[in-house]
DNA sequence: TTTT
DNA sequence: TTTT
């Protein structure tokens, strides 16, 4: 009955843009949320959750245009666990969260001073790659 | 930088209690978490999530002591997502949230005028039976 | 850049519907949280929150309705400090939750058993009789 | 029953650190939390709320010790509604957030190739002045 | 009283 | 001013 999440993190690659066959845009990344514990020896450990997005419809073009690998942001939607038949035929669970806002945290690698930056070449396929995306997922 | 999930649903199962080879209690169990959306026809449609919980510690205890299938829960954490290899050796990536908070939210099923209620006894395995939990999980 | 409240407490007293000049419909109530805590002494105390919500156009309508004071609601939105000048001239400041969304988390007091129940008559003000409210506070 | 509150903002002005009589440190600050609407003609407006956060103990000393006016970060924490008298009497209510959790989401002005920054001079006092803070506001 |  |  109520289902919220907000994560703030770094884009682990540059967002993918994709449609559904009714023309809806949906943007697809994943977030690196850093995380620090201290483990059983009293250690000091960083570690990081990669943890899957989804974005539709305008937002998820403004994220497409906007955001790029390794930017900050704020994403608050909703989990969602799904499953699915992945390309061998096996049956696996996926979770997302379905962001209904993505707030940018900091300026772009250019406007901080890099010198290549935003290329905006994704290399390799994200999870979405073998997900058939339910507009039923809409947050709204 | 921050991983935060609310979620108020109810039980799908009784909690199942196990503990790590250092002796520390893990408690697992699915929420039921409800949603209304309004599909592409405008029709309103009832979905459910299940997300799966993990409870360290003497909150593992006081969940299994007090909780059960049904029950009405707020429980407040941290999405982590994790990859394991299956019992056919499948590698196969899981997400849970682990709880730093459970808030009991309505009274037992006794309580509540119900005949039978509060078996405790779990038909078969959770999510929880093909994972080795790892103690740097725990959520303090 | 980001302001998000969720609380779950009781109606401490009925909602109270009134109208801008526009006839934008606005429901007010005051919510009491309890929290538990242990203090100097080392003994478990029981205190409350009593903190005052906003609800704006048709969840403003839909509260009044169907909620009443005692009622259990979790409530989701966003914090709001106000400052205002009471009827004696004094300015003061107000904060107050504007809820986007409220979710009815146990059933009314008829349906629980009670006898009386449910009567509608507010006692009194709420926070809300000395504030004008502002439209631009309807939170989408 | 739960009270949680996430904001994402800049800090109004450099914390300010004081003790309890028990020796018990408290900061506090002014959050400054950006916020967007479409107003009834239609046109995008830009908003700020200023929010008074509070924090205990340790923590206390890390945000004195590392924040200064301007700085971004993420408070999570606890929506408090207080009452108290005013140095001319006048009983005034009071909000603040108790923040169990404060992440730092960007880098000291200095790092950022500011000039002078970081004076941590504080004009004023700030919200705290007049109140009395109560131990058993420690968020644990 | 206010931050970018 | 307050809810269970």
């Amino acid at each position: 009955m109520l289902n919220r999440v907000i994560l703030i993190g770094r884009l682990a690659q540059d967002p993918e843009l994709r449609y559904t066959p009714n023309g809806v845009p949906v943007a697809t990344f994943t977030l690196a949320v850093g995380r620090q514990y201290t483990n059983r020896q009293g250690e000091r450990v960083e570690a990081t959750d990669f943890i899957d997005i989804v974005v539709w419809q305008k937002l998820a073009e403004t994220c497409t245009n906007h955001l790029g690998k390794g930017r900050l942001v704020a994403v608050e939607g909703r989990l969602q666990v799904r499953s699915y038949d992945d390309s061998q035929g096996i049956r696996r669970k996926a979770a997302e969260v379905v962001a209904n806002d993505v707030r940018f945290l900091d300026w772009p690698k250019e406007a901080r001073g890099s010198s290549t930056g935003g290329s905006k070449t994704t290399e390799g396929e994200n999870f979405a790659s073998e997900i058939s995306f339910n507009e039923d997922e809409i947050p709204f």
